[in-house]
DNA sequence: CAGTATCCGCTACGATACTG
DNA sequence: CAGTATCGTAGCGGATACTG
C-alpha cells in the first residue's frame, strides 16, 4: 500500500556523534537496514536460491516451497521484482505461463544466500547442540532457584520460632 | 503444527519424485529453515555485526541499534544465546554488569553475515533505481487499464447506440 | 544497570473465494 | 494457470511498569 520512499539520501552512515567502527549505519530508516529485512525474510530466500538453479514458473515455486500461500508467493515475488532481483515474463499464451528468474543483480546476491544456507546446514548438529544444553541449563537454574527459595522460607520460619 | 511424517531426517533434502539439483530442503519443519528464519530476522543480524566489533554491555547494544526495545533486545540475545552464538557474561558487580561477545560460532556466521551487508550497501542504488522504474511502470500501466476501460466502454456505448 | 511481566495495537500471514 | 480481493486471526513487537 504505503511506501515511505520520500527519502533523498543516498548513503546514510555518518551522522551521529557517537558512532565507532561499524562501518554500517544503525539506524531505523537507513536504506540498508530496509533492503536487509526485505531480502532476508521468510520467504525471498528460498525463492533466491531456488530461482538460481534455472527460471521457473509460479506454480513450480509453489510447488517446491512447502507452506507457502499463494498469496506470499505473489507478494514476495512481486517485492523481488520491484528490487530488480527478479524478472518476470509473460507469455502470451493459453493457458497463461509467467517465468520467473534471477536479473544478474538477484544472481550476484544468491552467491552470498548461497554462503548463508552452506553455513547453516554445516553447524545446524552445533546450534542443536547448544539449545539442549541452555535448555538443560535454564531448567536447572529454575530448580536451583526454586530449592533456595524454600530454603530461605524455611530459615526465616525458624527464626521467627526462635524469637517467640 | 502437528507432525504426523515419519521423516527419517538426519538429512532431508531427498524424498519427493519431483526434486532436482536443490541442496537444501524446502520443507517448512527442516531445521535449516528455522534456524535461517532465526538468524535473518529483524535484529539478529545487527547484532552479530554490532558484537563482532568488540564485546558489548546490554545498554551499549540498546543505543546503538536504534530502534530497539529492551524486550526485543533481550529476547533477540537470549535466542543468540540459545543457539550457541552469543556468550553471556555477568559480573558480578554493582551496578550489575552484562557483557555480550560473539562465541566461535558466532564469530564464523559474522563472516557471511557481513558479506550480506557488504552487498546490499554495494547495490543499494541499483535496488533504488530498480524500485523506482517498478513504481513508474505500475502506474503507467494503471493509467492505461484505466483508458483502455474507458475505450471500451465508449465502444459499448455506440454499439448499444447503433442498435437501437 | 539489566533485565522480566503485562498489556495491547498492528500487520503479517493463511484460508477462501473470485477473475482474466 | 496465475494471479487479486477480502476477511479473520495469531503473534510480533512497542510502551509501560515493576524487580534484583
Amino acid at each position: 500500500m504505503e511506501d515511505g520512499t520520500s527519502k533523498s539520501l543516498g548513503h546514510c552512515g555518518d551522522t551521529d556523534d557517537d558512532y565507532d567502527v561499524l562501518q554500517w549505519d544503525t539506524r531505523e530508516d537507513c536504506e540498508v537496514r530496509q533492503i536487509l529485512d526485505r531480502i532476508a525474510d521468510k520467504w525471498s530466500l528460498l525463492v533466491i536460491a531456488l530461482l538460481d538453479q534455472r527460471s521457473l514458473r509460479f506454480t513450480e515455486l509453489r510447488r517446491k516451497i512447502d507452506g507457502i500461500s499463494q498469496r506470499m508467493l505473489a507478494r514476495t515475488l512481486r517485492h523481488l521484482e520491484r528490487d530488480g532481483l527478479v524478472s518476470r515474463t509473460v507469455h502470451p499464451v493459453v493457458p497463461p505461463r509467467v517465468d520467473y528468474e534471477l536479473t544478474p543483480l538477484g544472481a550476484s546476491l544468491h552467491h552470498t544466500v548461497r554462503a548463508l544456507v552452506t553455513w547453516t546446514e554445516k553447524h545446524q548438529n552445533e546450534i542443536a547442540v547448544a539449545r539442549s544444553a541452555y535448555d538443560v541449563r535454564v531448567v536447572v537454574e529454575q530448580e536451583a532457584a526454586e530449592k533456595e527459595a524454600v530454603r530461605r522460607e524455611a530459615m526465616a520460619r525458624g527464626v521467627l520460632a526462635g524469637g517467640r
